[in-house]
DNA sequence: AACTGTACTTACTGATAGGTAAGTTGTCAA
DNA sequence: TTGACAACTTACCTATCAGTAAGTACAGTT
């Protein structure tokens, strides 16, 4: 009852930086595209991320929570490893149905030569949990007998991320919304699909 | 005889601003960068390239006219699907050790929604350039007995394109030179390497 | 010797960037 | 009732951005 109506500004800005960083790039967004966006001034983005690089890194701190939540869910509904990787793909393709975005590690990871050190540090974190991940998710489903890929699971982990990764930045260039379900389905057939998944 | 002297300050500067496109991205760099790093003024840079839109489209044009030649050459060797597979993985590879690059393709599409209209046309040729030719490649491959993975060509290629193109970045990211190794090793087995490459 | 075009430089413009200092307003606790 | 703090706004700063207009230096042509 304490907080229940505190104002959720701080809130705001992330999602409509978040939005703009997705779709612009951390580079190609500015504070007064935040404060035109919200209807407040300048400054009040300002009050509550002093730097835009301690924008940046709540924003990426925020994925990783988010993340690191979405993967314990998971655990606690017990899926399967295909029933996982699917919703790995969700996550990827709903990307792109919301305004044309990217996947963060995608603009963070294009533009990584020009970010604040703070923000290179965060991304390597985030895009370290994102790997460690699906590696596990490989190593389990192939050794419970769900997936038969060849090679080592780490490195197939990284192909599919960044086949998901570049896949969703081609969907955006040649604007084909079947792309993303086109390199799924190749991802299925790679990880021994036979008429398992959808 | 003629020409043999001219001054290459438009060259110059292509190069120039490839490379700080492939480091920092297009909205990431300035005119004056180019400027400082030629010794020449601002206002140089506008006489050969009106405007920043200008430069952006000659940079990807001379991406598709070296593309196209390449291309043609490794039809001229008459090498097999194999060899030009790797040449490909090779021209990727390079990309990172010049300065930590990433591919053209995999920057213009990270910021694709704030590039020029006329810069979003010009990129939309040069992936499908890329595309077709990787389809190209795979269809006689299948065809010709060398490779033998699962799906249609085109949605091979794309997954193929899309992974590169995501793990030159996720390299940057990770600063790990054998990440790209471990996509190409994954990537030959998928095409269905048996012994084959190196 | 005069003219012409190329390849610049000098000097400027208005817009926008990120950031700051000082003031204002409303809420809540002592 | 006063004081303190949170959450802003107003007003301003300097730097940089892409872009332009006018001038200059020089090579080649007539």
């Amino acid at each position: 009852m304490s907080n229940a109506n505190k104002p959720d500004t701080r809130k705001l800005i992330l999602d409509t930086a978040e939005e703009l960083l997705l779709t612009r790039s951390f580079s190609a967004f500015s504070y007064s595209n935040i404060a035109s966006a919200l209807g407040v001034k300048n400054a009040a983005i300002h009050y509550h991320f002093p730097s835009k690089t301690d924008l940046g890194v709540a924003i990426i701190q925020r994925y990783r929570r988010r993340f690191k939540r979405w993967s314990e869910q998971q655990e606690m509904l017990s899926a399967d490893p295909w029933q996982k990787m699917e919703w790995y793909f969700d996550l990827t393709v709903r990307y792109y149905s919301q305004n044309q975005r990217i996947c963060p590690s995608g603009v963070l990871s294009a533009e990584f030569l020009v970010l604040p050190p703070e923000m290179q540090a965060e991304t390597r974190l985030f895009v370290d949990d994102l790997i460690a991940w699906c590696t596990r998710i490989l190593a389990e489903g192939q050794q419970q007998g769900y997936f038969s890929f060849a090679g080592v699971a780490r490195e197939k982990a990284v192909n599919i991320m960044a086949a998901l990764q570049g896949g969703l930045q081609l969907t955006r260039v040649l604007s084909s919304g079947e792309l993303l379900d086109n390199i799924a389905r190749q991802i299925r057939i790679e990880l021994g699909a036979v008429g398992q998944p959808v």
